[in-house]
DNA sequence: GTGAAAGCGCTAACAT
DNA sequence: ATGTTAGCGCTTTCAC
């Protein structure tokens, strides 16, 4: 049952399909690869022997001798989160017309993490890098400096990129949001949220809410935080937790759209007026929210957009670029639509 | 803005460690693989040398030199699935022990582009494949058959594999849970489920259900089928088209929890008695049917252990290996519990 | 414990 | 339009 190391399965090379056609090895690896100009019968006697045998080409050898690798490596924090398969998808998409492949690599939210995963992906010297964040040990953003292709920070813009950056600014998202929920006259106002360590746009989305909250003479009045992954139970028990300790509270700023869906079902199970008694916000823009019984007010956080633009970039071979995306926040059905709205949001 | 290729941002080699370190590039090596005996010195003077310069090796050369190479190709039809994410993750962990890395493509259920998938990632030699299926096109399964590697099939058992295969049986699961559904004396019965022509485990399982109710005399009373991605949405809106059609309805079998959740949350809204009027049932036993307002029947796909057994297959070279994992049929909330319900579900 | 030579399978750069 | 030559950066093998 154990493959025998010893048993050499070498798999079939140019030469082969050089043999078997009868064409030079240079010939053949110009059919394959579609350069340089071939005699049409050539070609056919070509492609015709390589079908035939089964041969598929080794990148290895090639990139070794080209220097050239069609692999983009494509770092995220965690696939269980929604939005990065989101991402990754229209990363693909936007890659495919270039002829480049993703490889994905997962860290985790660990720094540590992510070095290792870097310097292996680094390893196999891919054309181009797109991370999310832009917080990165030393180590990794010298390693990304020196790899010499573009490399595209996503997510979040407020920071220092190593070399381009596509995303939204987090902190203006949680302002935003707080500009919102105070304008249709909210007061008494919490955040739920991880407290993974790591979780820097979480962090400064709500950096940005209290600094708005802040300005308008509001403190938070409550905040929650939990770790692991986010479920809509632990949404439920979140906000069963902070209204048991603060009953009065009448606005829930919720980090993320699944938790925010468990909060909705628990309030709207205990018979709570929503959004008058109480309102709720997410974060993301998930499609989830639109089959809840209430859609749940939530910012978009575009990623679609940027997961196009940083393949564009990548693809484009380019450097440096700055993309700031403007999320759009969709008031739904959670926030009360209150007199002078407009005019606040613009403060 | 752009980068020139004419710019060699020639990366470092080991004999630019070598220079740096006096050492000669093959104890250099050494080093750096941890292979063979080399003094503790000469290897601290290495180590010194390398993490100054910030040397990263280039594994297209290694890989090229040894012909071993430390990834495995995972392909999956989707990472929107939620499935998916979750399998790769227990295949990422279990392949670390290791030393194995995963690299993720995407099918979207697409035969054809599974092909093209496959093709691209046997070109970098990986140490293993693991897919999601047993359906291939026949181009593929030589392709799998002629890589030499460890291959496994994943998910699904019912069909016959490449090499190895680690699943559960959908037909089986199907079948489950019309006895199920039977024994809490459920008669009129819809199927709701995907249009995609290429989502086999579906397929399967709707399969296995018909025939287990046709066994009981019972004839499936609708079916309802939706293409694109699932959404609580769509299960809303699937939920209230089969129901206008036939509102005696008794029982809903959904292919997935998230349009399971959502037909719950739409009867629900609507004042139903469930699971007394209506019944219903999803798949994947999803952390999401956790905080519903009912808890969702549904069935484990065991995706956890599916990705770990798979994984521990490859990591080991081992070869022709059958798997069959038996998913737990939870009723949750949404089966009336019914005299006889062990008895009539061993039939 | 360390080093020298050969070559992995391909492609760049020149021939022809 | 096709062939030849010389590596790509590493590891294998064997010698010391």
């Amino acid at each position: 049952m154990t493959r025998d190391p010893q048993d050499p399965p070498r798999s079939l090379t140019l030469r082969d399909v050089s043999e078997a056609s009868g064409v030079s090895e240079m010939t053949v690896s110009r059919v394959l690869r579609g350069r340089g100009e071939v005699a049409a019968q050539t070609r056919a006697r070509v492609v015709e022997a390589a079908r035939r045998l089964g041969y598929v080409p080794n990148r290895i050898a090639g990139g070794l001798a080209s220097k050239r690798v069609n692999l983009v490596a494509v770092v995220v924090p965690s696939l269980g989160n929604l939005v990065f398969p989101d991402v990754l998808t229209a990363v693909g998409a936007g890659l495919e017309a270039a002829g480049l492949h993703p490889v994905v690599g997962v860290t985790g939210y660990d720094p540590a993490r992510e070095e290792r995963v870097l310097y292996e992906m680094l390893a196999w010297r891919p054309s181009g890098v797109i991370l999310a964040g832009l917080e990165h040990s030393e180590a990794a953003r010298a390693m990304l400096r020196a790899a010499g292709v573009p490399v595209v920070e996503i997510m979040d813009v407020d920071g220092e990129a190593v070399d381009s950056v596509v995303g939204i600014s987090h902190r203006g998202a949680g302002r935003r949001m707080a500009e919102a929920i105070l304008a249709a006259d909210y007061r008494r106002i919490a955040f739920l949220g991880t407290t993974m360590p790591h979780d820097h746009r979480a962090r400064k989305r709500m950096e940005g809410f209290e600094a708005a909250l802040a300005e308008a003479g509001v403190r938070l009045a409550e905040r929650e935080f939990y770790s692991g992954g986010s479920s809509l139970a632990k949404g439920r028990e979140m906000t069963r937790a902070v209204l048991a300790r603060r009953p009065d509270l009448d606005f829930l700023y919720y980090s993320n759209d699944v938790i925010g869906a468990g909060g909705l079902l628990d309030v709207l199970g205990r018979g709570l007026d929503v959004p008058g008694r109480l309102g709720l916000a997410g974060f993301n823009g998930l499609e989830l929210i639109e089959g809840l019984p209430r859609r749940l007010a939530s910012m978009d956080a575009c990623r679609h957009a940027i997961g196009h633009e940083a393949a564009a970039i990548v693809a484009g071979g380019l450097a440096g670029r700055r993309v700031e995306l403007a999320p759009v926040l969709d008031p739904g059905d959670t926030i009360r639509r209150a007199a002078g709205a407009q005019a606040a949001s613009a403060s």
